[in-house]
DNA sequence: CTAGAAATGATAATCATTTTCAATTAGAAA
DNA sequence: TTTCTAATTGAAAATGATTATCATTTCTAG
């Protein structure tokens, strides 16, 4: 599944005439404040690593990051990538994307929270948003006792220009 | 998450009086024409792991049911239960169910679809059906010219009991 | 019955991720 | 500022699930 393809990405059409939802910049105060409120100690090498994660691709791998990250900075070790990230998905800085069985991906916890789709073709990643749909977990959730925390959901199909190659 | 603690599965109600979803058993030649179906040969192996799965727990992993099909002939090795497995889900005659960082469960494909709700902390897996959720799927497919194949829902929260004990 | 492809199991390999541990560092307290 | 100590780090090893390899065995079409 996805052998040799390249990625791309479909972000939802943003709301108005912004150009993008991670179009804010954020300042080295910035990324402290995120570091310490997540009871963490400011270090350098996180303040790269989180800075590398919010300027780079949307859906990223550890892996990925990783290597990133070194080419600024050759100190830094994927240990320290892995453990960051892992801390960073506790305190839902980050989100955890599994698809299919391809190594986690990595996004920053967008405040407009979506959910994904993705082409088994070509490996594209559409992100929608469908209230009624969270509306519906929660119904779910509700009708069994459940106090719900999060949730997965990932379509899978093919895309349109996919299924025209057939 | 869920260390040492035990797995259990709470079952939507079937809709009227059957007993289970999984009570219609299987004769040796239902076992085969399964496996005919996906393209591959019969062999004791296959037929001794897909008697297994099915007459197993729902929710098995790869080395669960390789341990217990072991025990009933010791000469069926792992990866051949991994292999067959992998082979299932391709024909989606099983399901991979991978929950929050766990090893990945397997359950033969239901004829009724349903969805899983996990409680973070017990384990406890529970199936629900919505037919709601599938519609507005469908929905967000078609507005992005997505020709949807399957889906994974996983809810995660907060089971009543677990949220008594606090 | 036989040939040839498919399937098998033991083992080694892979891959992502986690742990270990000695050395370094952040940051609270003095 | 200096000191202290727990938190953090990177390198390397360990882990755990899964997959590939390959010589051997087994199906099954003919």
């Amino acid at each position: 599944m996805f052998e040799n393809k390249s990625y791309g990405t479909v972000l939802p059409l943003p709301a108005n005439n912004e150009t993008s939802y991670f179009d804010e910049s954020w300042t080295e105060d910035d990324l402290k404040q995120i570091i310490r409120k997540m009871n963490l100690k400011v270090t350098p090498q996180r303040i790269l690593i989180l800075q590398t994660l919010h300027e780079g691709r949307v859906h990223i791998t550890a892996q990925e990051l990783y290597e990133k990250v070194q080419k600024i900075n050759s100190d830094v070790g994927f240990a320290t990538v892995y453990r960051f990230l892992k801390g960073m998905a506790e305190s839902r800085v980050v989100t955890e994307l599994r698809m299919g069985s391809m190594p986690t991906r990595y996004e920053l916890t967008p405040k407009k929270h979506h959910d994904h789709m993705t082409c088994t073709d070509c490996g594209k990643i559409v992100e929608f948003q469908n209230k009624n749909i969270e509306d519906l977990q929660e119904k779910v959730a509700r009708q069994y006792g459940f106090k719900l925390t999060h949730h997965v959901l990932e379509l899978y199909g093919i895309c349109t220009s996919c299924q025209m190659k057939k």
